[in-house]
Formats: structure tokens, sequence, C-alpha cells
DNA sequence: TCTATTATTCACGAATTATCGAATTAAATA
DNA sequence: TATTTAATTCGATAATTCGTGAATAATAGA
């Protein structure tokens, strides 16, 4: 992973709203979520969560598919592999065992 | 680990000179580094990177000791380890296989 | 104690980010 | 085409973050 696109996706996800919003994804992951739902239960803007989601998309995290006059948005495993690979493989080099809980 | 102080190491990390810095120490560990031998690696003004240490220090990425009128900076593992299993056991719940690359 | 070294804290202007109401775009359907 | 629904974009303001020079604290040694 690109350390830009790195420093994207970890500020996207230092922020308290964005970080719930992609945990959501994450937790429905691979099935999609429609940004009405995710603005319900999460209690945001519609506008708002409009921000994040791009945010989120900008950092490769999310990506979203047009229906009809809803989008889908679902979260991007390969983001979240591709952080975690970063923090593990490029910042620990040569040690991931040092690094790695007892996942 | 807890959401707040995940959001927070997020945060620290979503920032190029703070990213910069972690992996430095990272790379170190579990070897200290002196502040001074970061900022002219880094070619950052002391105060700068004072605060930059601050911020890690807060989101418990690192951790300093005093030895003489140096302070010693080393990357705190524990701090590295929570935040991977923050996105893969949270984030990806019951699937962390679906996380996990071939690290 | 006086000085030098090391690092942090303070204060502030500049730049960026966050949030929200209002307006706009896109798609479906009557 | 006109209307409704879904979501984004715009524009303004409030709040936060960033980087720096200057001042301060802490330690060591003469």
């Amino acid at each position: 992973m690109d350390k830009n696109i790195a420093t994207k996706a970890f500020a996207a996800l230092g922020h308290e709203g964005r970080l719930d919003v992609f945990r959501l994804l994450m937790r429905f992951a691979p099935r999609p979520v429609r940004p009405t739902e995710i603005a319900e239960t999460l209690e945001l803007k519609t506008n708002t969560l409009s921000g994040y989601l791009s945010d989120l998309t900008r950092a490769g995290l999310v990506s979203a598919e047009r229906a009809g006059r809803s989008l889908l948005y679902r979260a991007e495993i390969s983001g979240a592999e591709g952080l975690v690979g970063y923090l593990v493989n490029d910042c620990c080099r040569g040690r991931p065992e040092v690094c790695l809980p007892q996942i």
C-alpha cells in the first residue's frame, strides 16, 4: 500500500463519525448498505454522512454502486487488508510476529 | 482496545509527519531513539517533533523514558497490536480471515 | 552557581476540517 | 411531464489543527 493512501485511510478512520460508518459497513460486509439506512442507524444528517462516505471512498476503505435511486455502499475489505499489511509489514519490517496479537 | 483510543491512534497516524516518526521508531524498536536523532533524520524542528511525539504518546503508540538529559522514545508494540486487533477483530467480527491478507 | 544541552510548553496566525441548511442532481413512477 | 424519493453538492460559519518563534523546564558538568 502506498504511503499516501495509507495516510488518508488512517485519517479517515481517525474521526469518530467516519469510524462508526466504516465499522457498520464492516459488520454487514460483503453485504452493502444504503446511506438512508446508515443515517438512520447512526442518527446522522444525510449530507454529513455523504461527506463521510466520500472521505472513506477516497481512502479506498469503501465503495459504492448504484441500484435504482439508491446507492449501495460496502466496506472494501482490500482497503482494511492493506492497512493491516501496512502496519504489520511496512512498519514492523522483518518482525511481523512482533505485531501480531493472538488474532 | 477502547474505541476512543483507537480513534486517537488512527488520527495520530493519519498525518504524514507523525506517521514518519512512528515508522522510524518501529524500525528501531525495541531500541529507543532520542528526539534529536529523529529530528535530524526527518528534518523536523524540535518543537514540531515534540508535538508529534506527544500526540503519538497520548494515542498509546509510543512511550518515553528519561536517560540523563535525553529522552528515549520507543514504539509501543502493544499499541500497534491493538490497532491491528481493532481493525481485524472488532470491525470484521466473526470473519477475521476475510481481513487477513497473506502476511 | 553558571553555562550548555536537550526537550517541552506557550502563544498565535494561517490553514484546514466539521457541520448544517439549502439547493441540486439522479432515478423511478404516476 | 410532473412528482416523489434518494443522495450529493454548495455555501457559510464554527471549530480545530498545524507549524513556528520565543520562552521555559530539566539535567549535567565546569
